[in-house]
DNA sequence: TTAGGTGCAAATTCTTTGCACCCTG
DNA sequence: CAGGGTGCAAAGAATTTGCACCTAA
């Protein structure tokens, strides 16, 4: 499976009017990071990035890479799966449950719910594999940070 | 919120239990561990661990601490929030979409379904946050992964 | 021209490992 | 008492940062 053509060019069109109107440099090193997380499907973690950019750009470093895909993140150009950034979480609680998690101040709460417990996948799902836990994640503000006030640099906060 | 002493004895419990049959010994350390995780909701990661179960036994080593937790895991007694070890990784699709993620390789693919877009959330996630994005996680085999065939070390693999 | 961006190398931070000693069973 | 488990220190990975040079606007 891959992303259309048009689909790449329709991201292609939108990073460079986000990435002007944020008053930044197009460079050539943004401009193929950017390309290669938009033409596929496969969610690279920053190692195959760099891997795919180099093909086409030798020179480039990874610290570039590491900070142009933090740079789209905040521009909102691009998201970043699981926790971002965090250190891995333990949870000792074993029976079904669900996820509240803070974007501000990393907190992660369960929640629990009957009918998100049985929730009935699209049949698209089967020719991905075969599932064995489904499980919701909200993404929101917690009530703390929410009361503290708006965003901005704090202890946790994910870029 | 904590997790009442009933919960908490009854999780220790089980510690013990799946522990001994598993023929492993039973050591301070590691039930100072294992209490530490099973007495919060707060989803610790190995620092916070590290520095509770450090009030109680001062001697204890990060490495210690590092090396139970996976164990735990192993033995099915914790499981680990969002995707354990793996590095971050990178989406340019912006749009509604959910993930199915391969629990043997990392294979990670996006599907959708209106239906999951639009869930209806416990009232219970009021007293935690403001939700402002609500996405299903799959987790599960593969095609590739059942085809090829048995559980067992591979490339990616999460303990 | 010039301020922001890049590459390099070094620094940090996080996690794992080798090994001698210790303690549970 | 034997073998797995622990703590220490050192190694390894992953990620970030300081700085001089480069380049898009």
């Amino acid at each position: 499976m891959k992303v259309s053509k048009k689909d790449i060019k329709q991201r292609m069109a939108r990073f460079e009017e986000v990435s002007r109107k944020s008053g930044a440099k197009l460079t050539h090193q943004r401009l193929e990071i950017f390309r290669e997380v938009a033409q596929t499907v496969e969610h690279p973690d920053v190692e195959k990035v760099f891997e795919g950019v180099r093909r086409r750009m030798p020179t480039i470093s990874m610290d570039t890479v590491y900070r142009t895909l933090w740079w789209l993140k905040s521009l909102g150009l691009i998201t970043v799966l699981g926790p971002s950034r965090e250190r891995v979480r333990f949870d000792a609680n074993l029976s079904n449950h669900h996820h509240f998690v803070c974007t501000r101040c990393g907190l992660t709460r369960d929640f629990f719910s009957d009918e998100l417990d049985s929730l009935t996948l699209p049949d698209s799902v089967l020719s991905i594999g075969l599932a064995k836990k489904t499980q919701v994640e909200v993404k929101g503000i917690c009530l703390k940070c929410a009361a503290d006030g708006k965003p901005g640099a704090r202890k946790n906060e994910r870029r």
